[in-house]
DNA sequence: GATGAATGAGGGTTCATTCAT
DNA sequence: CATGAATGAACCCTCATTCAT
């Protein structure tokens, strides 16, 4: 296996200014009660904050949770590319499948340290807000082209043998992201059994060879 | 390819009573907008009732929402399981392949009809209320198990190599409705375009044979 | 003496519904503590109403504010503009006198019986608020004009010697409603005594002939 | 004509600390949106000075805003005054005449080099601020007593043939205040024809004689 | 049963004022 | 003295719910 990669984190550290501390208590709420169940309030006491200092920072819950939003969708695709960028070239079946392994495990690994980033970034995509939907579907579309454009490139060098990048690389976003938020912070299920799990589904599927 | 089964379908008839209009109504627009997003008035509108008709069928939203959201699981576990107590002895890899890959065209059915009450299910589970939360988790974990078990008797069989069907069957859940949600009404992509490639991803994965 | 003529009246009876209610307490309150001193709270307490039942009819302050402003404009209007028809041929400086006066007099009788109106229409064109201020001088401006063409005409007519109808009808419209506003309502003043008065001032000006 | 009087000015100077940076501003900002709709944050800003300074000078708003309207009228009564002082002795029209011209003249300049004083002593009457009002209520009846003790006193010399001074001196405050907030600033219309006009209506009235 | 005007608790936001630096 | 981030009471307005008709 190849050595580790650090992923990108959001402001791990504990926040140092009012805005910070918001920003870090909302990433928490939002991601708890989505956007519309939470309520300002929530929000001012979740960072021990007033309306006031709120008011200063961001002109409204919208403004707070797109910044959130976009913050997480960088962190995001940016884990993903380091990873990418250094196990680009792929010699055999092997280093594929350890490419792929070392990805989920890194994804997971950005779920742990950033789940409320990520529990927004796929889960608020139904949102009425129109700017809030366009943000977060520019975002994950992203990821996704990203994807399939990885895959299309495994097919060009013989190693993948599937025939529709565009909804493969949609399904397996599906089935990380949501194993990822599903069973991420269970106590007991390892984060190395789901990894594990979902490289052995999404690269050999179900069947017996 | 076996023949087709019949889908159990949410109401698919128009609304005769004011019951079925607000329900009816109150499907579209709870999953055009989310839970905490739709106004009653928005309901109300929809189904050209008044707020007093409203409360003469339910004492208030969460009611409402709870009725949907449980007509929706029933019916999609009813789709599920006709397909699998019909298919359910398994004698080929062929025979293995057309049962999934048939599953998975009349869950794509289910969507399509019901498209609504799907995208509440998988897309609610966040919600704040604490009822409206165990209410869509206790339905989605039944769908969970069955899926499960099935893997188990694949295995048990020799026709399922996969060696951890709990993560497993999350992710495929999680692919099949990810896929579904976003690609269904897409007007470009064909319901048989994604059955086939979800198919194929789950059945045999991405690696080349 | 001509005949006395009936002014228009705003809406002098008792408020028969929730949005009459409204607009009569408005037009006190509002009159008493000016647009942007008035809270809708106090709006609301005075018309006995409640916050919903008040956006039922009104979308804002603002609207409810114009409204009455427009209402009591035309009033106004009306008033002068029924003197001005009955009177418009003088045929001698004592008919000039008793139109005047007669004029006068009818315009104190509308502010008593419409005080809120008049002083919203001339004592809240500082108003910051762009649509109000607009709203407020043009309806001034129009009453403005009329008076400057009844002056113009008299001119004409030889019976009229001033130099300027332009500043002229300003001072004249400034004199009735400072008088009107400051001293109707006064206890121990009459009415009939301030159209004497302001009759002689703006006929006869200050110097003995 | 007389030669000219130097009419009081407020604070004509460019401020010299804090606290007469905040007064300047506050007149102008005060005068242009009202007392109630002006924000202490939007004095702050057109003073260039921190919240914390500005409680070191004044206590809250409304004491800002007396101060100011008490200079704003004892400034007005010394013009007045000292018009009145010097020209006290009228021993024919003539002399009346141009005294009130003068006047007129005198007032006029300190409207334009004052408008936000003036401004604030004549519309903001309305105040629902009780201390306020009784302020602005206190200087103005002072200036209104003044004219009136005029009037009188020209009556008693047998040149002016006004029969109601009380109510006289109401009219012509009104009515200069009126013109000259009204037209001063305008960009076509001269102070001088603002003055003629006035002195001609006030002294003539529209009778042709 | 149906209507829709009315209710009022509670949400988002503003802004006069304070106070640590 | 000056700064400006922070406070929080109080405002405007929404919307789930009620109830007289």
């Amino acid at each position: 296996m190849l050595a580790p990669i650090k992923t990108a984190v959001i402001e791990k550290n504990r926040p140092r200014n009012t805005r910070e501390k918001i920003i870090h208590a909302a990433r928490r709420v939002f991601a708890e009660k989505g956007y519309s169940q939470t309520r300002i309030q929530d929000l001012l006491k979740a960072a021990g904050v007033s309306p006031g200092a709120f008011y200063n920072y961001f002109s409204n819950k919208e403004e707070l949770f797109l910044e959130i939003v976009r913050e997480a969708g960088d962190g995001f695709r940016d884990s993903i590319k380091k990873i990418r960028l250094s196990r680009i070239r792929i010699g055999s079946q092997e280093e594929l499948y350890s490419v792929l392994t070392e990805s989920i495990r890194y994804f997971f690994e950005f779920v742990k340290r950033n789940k409320a980033g990520v529990r927004i970034l796929f889960r608020e995509q139904q949102n009425a807000n129109p700017r809030i939907r366009e943000t977060l579907n520019e975002i994950v579309a992203e990821i996704h082209q990203d994807l399939k454009r990885d895959i299309q490139r495994g097919i060009n060098m013989g190693r993948i043998a599937i025939s529709d990048p565009e909804i493969a690389a949609w399904g397996i976003i599906s089935a990380v992201s949501g194993v990822g938020l599903n069973y991420l912070g269970h106590p007991k299920i390892e984060q190395e059994r789901l990894t594990k799990a979902l490289a052995e589904l999404i690269l050999l599927g179900l069947f017996k060879r």
